[in-house]
DNA sequence: TATTTATATATCGGACTGATAGTATGCATC
DNA sequence: GATGCATACTATCAGTCCGATATATAAATA
């Protein structure tokens, strides 16, 4: 499962370009799964090339060529195929956690600045997550109400283990005795 | 705060190997920046170009001579320097919850299937966390035991989720009129 | 008028992943 | 006695991904 499957799984709810793909990852992908046009353009050439979708050019004016995409059979096929795996995985790489365990060689004053940025982060979430839910999802599949609600338990998770135990990082600050 | 990064605050802890390191990557470190063999032997050397760590060849006879790694003190402000990033990443990466998005393109059983392996896995985590508490993390910076507590919580607000909305999933199975 | 935002494409270096490979010892299973 | 697996150690490589950057124009905002 890499980004030309996400990117095909988006197509099966009907054409969309590059440009159109990149504002689904941010809006509704990004908080489990990020891309970046780095990631699509070649994922969307690829795609192409495999026969696994259809591209249309649509001439505009004063803008690039749209190049819209569409599924194909063999693309949904592979799809199917692609979504046969029972252990999919679900990584977290966090140089957050990564400066925390070395929190006893800064400042406390650095350490509750990174602690604030990180709380700020999961609120900025959270109320993504509220305002995708007001902006109506009856229309979605149930896979995705699942998902965006596992996002929501998560990041609330993550607020509330932070506000509760960044005590135990305030103590001590070693970071001149460290360096000795 | 890239592998570099991480294998020279690791060794603030005292010298070690290539090995070591991935021992280390794999039992503390793992669930929130994992890191191979691929990454770190190419970090280890970039480190010693740099001078950010010196290295000592200890000859071993039926295995390869042991690359030991110290940090210098040139690394010692390098680490500092790259622990001020006052807002440090957090990201999460996961064909789970991409696959559920497409839910709907899937068998019901196959979706059982893939629920499943992911509260085993948040179980074998949940094991792994208690497993170290116990062997005795008293001696342990606070970072590295908030960093613990922090993986915990997130892997048991995981599973409770899981457990709690699977169910959202368990109704429509359209794969068969999905294709039509 | 100046600047930012939106529309749209695309590339590129650097970083990381996962698999693979080599080489030797010891231990258990068959 | 052989086969396989775990442990100990190193290392590389193809494929993939990330973030920044480039280009070009129109519309909206400051």
């Amino acid at each position: 499962m890499d980004v030309k499957t996400v990117c095909l799984g988006m197509l099966t709810d009907g054409e969309a370009s590059g440009y159109d793909l990149k504002k689904h990852f941010e809006s509704t992908f990004g908080h489990f799964f990020a891309a970046g046009y780095g990631s699509i353009y070649p994922a969307l050439s690829s795609l192409a090339e495999q026969g696994l979708v259809s591209c249309e050019h649509i001439p505009q004016e004063g803008k690039p060529d749209r190049k819209v995409y569409q599924i194909t059979t063999a693309g949904h096929t592979y799809l199917l195929k692609a979504l046969e795996d029972p252990a999919p995985s679900h990584k977290v790489r966090s140089e957050f956690l990564a400066t925390m365990c070395f929190a006893h060689l800064m400042s406390s004053e650095q350490v509750e600045l990174v602690l604030d940025s990180r709380i700020e982060d999961t609120e900025r979430y959270l109320t993504m997550f509220s305002k995708i839910e007001c902006d109506g999802m009856q229309d979605w599949p149930p896979g995705m109400r699942f998902v965006l609600g596992f996002g929501r338990a998560v990041t609330e998770a993550v607020k509330v283990y932070v506000e509760d135990n960044r005590h135990l990082l305030a103590e001590e600050h070693e970071a001149q005795t460290a360096i000795r």
